[in-house]
DNA sequence: TTAATCATGTAACACGTTACATGATTGC
DNA sequence: GCAATCATGTAACGTGTTACATGATTAA
């Protein structure tokens, strides 16, 4: 259930509307988690059911008229357990769920320039999302700046370095696998 | 809908039963998907109602009974088009889905000692993985051996090499995280 | 005698995706 | 004139999880 927690953990912040959710979510967790919109929208519904935050409806004459929501003190604690509750999510952080890496497995059963050009392609990814990683990095300190919040910021970094880390490592490792393929041939 | 796809690149070395299915996918194909025993049965229903593969029903009488399933041309043919069709996954590759990852982004909303004990029990799921990865090679050529087939273990290794190179991102990345929080102290 | 293995499933629920609907304002 | 931004949602569908049910055989 970790969409909830993260609407909430921005939610704490500062008060939102979902359209701004939607922007902030995508700006930062976005690197970890993907929601679409209408889940958004679905999710914070719920959360309101469950007393996690109130909505007020704001009213406006030259735009869209649009719901504010803020976290209550009961959504407060929810995160606060959360964050301390493991939750097994440790366990869950050493699987990764990949349609690619299925089709590198079954790959024998096609051609080896075929499976060359798809691990090309996935490094071509690699490289893009490497070059992704400093622009990540000055909105992260952009941010932390605007805050004036130098711990906070620091668990962003910590996040960033993560997706950096593993940027790394995935070209590390197609350029070792399209070695292999290539001696094969 | 990659879970199809799996069982049907599993079913293509030759027919099994669904419980055999639920132990080879977990044996090989869990290290980057992971299915309940349930949902596997459930699949299989539906992929029969597609014609991917037909299934026999074999009684046995000192044991239940068992259903035989067996992959269809039509099946073959799917197989191969999601093989060479990249639909994307690769695009998806690149996005981790992560729980604990987003307590890291928020755990400046609680105690660096609370934030180092969940990096300290990452660690060492790091480390275990590490060390189960031995494991996963000697398995991988047992079975090459047994099927006597180079290019489709080739593969295999392929893809143990990427949890590998990824286990060990992980590694260097937690220990530079609490480094970077020692620091901070 | 207790746990593991063999072997199959159903039902309910939770979470995620896709397609669709609406419509004004602002910048290029 | 066209695209982007602002702003909210519903309905249907697809995928994944949890809880439950059944019951014999075999190895420690």
């Amino acid at each position: 259930m970790s969409l909830k927690h993260g609407l909430l953990g921005l939610l704490n912040y500062g008060s939102m509307t979902g359209y701004e959710l939607d922007k902030a979510f995508k700006n930062s967790l976005s690197f970890f988690w993907q929601a679409k919109t209408s889940q958004i929208y679905r999710e914070l519904d719920d959360m309101e059911r469950r007393g996690w935050l109130t909505s007020e409806r704001i009213i406006q004459n030259e735009k869209p008229n649009k719901r504010l929501y803020t976290i209550t003190d009961s959504g407060k604690e929810e995160l606060g357990n959360w964050l301390l509750s493991s939750e097994s999510d440790i366990a869950d952080a050493m699987h990764l769920k990949s349609a690619f890496l299925m089709r590198v497995f079954f790959a024998g059963e096609m051609g080896t320039e075929q499976s060359l050009e798809m691990l090309r392609a996935y490094r071509e990814k690699c490289l893009e999302s490497i070059k992704g990683m400093s622009a990540a990095y000055d909105a992260i300190s952009e941010y932390g700046a605007v805050l004036g919040d130098n711990r906070k910021s620091k668990y962003w970094e910590i996040t960033a370095l993560h997706g950096e880390t593993f940027y790394d490592a995935g070209l590390k490792w197609v350029n070792k696998a399209i070695a292999i393929l290539e001696d094969m041939k």
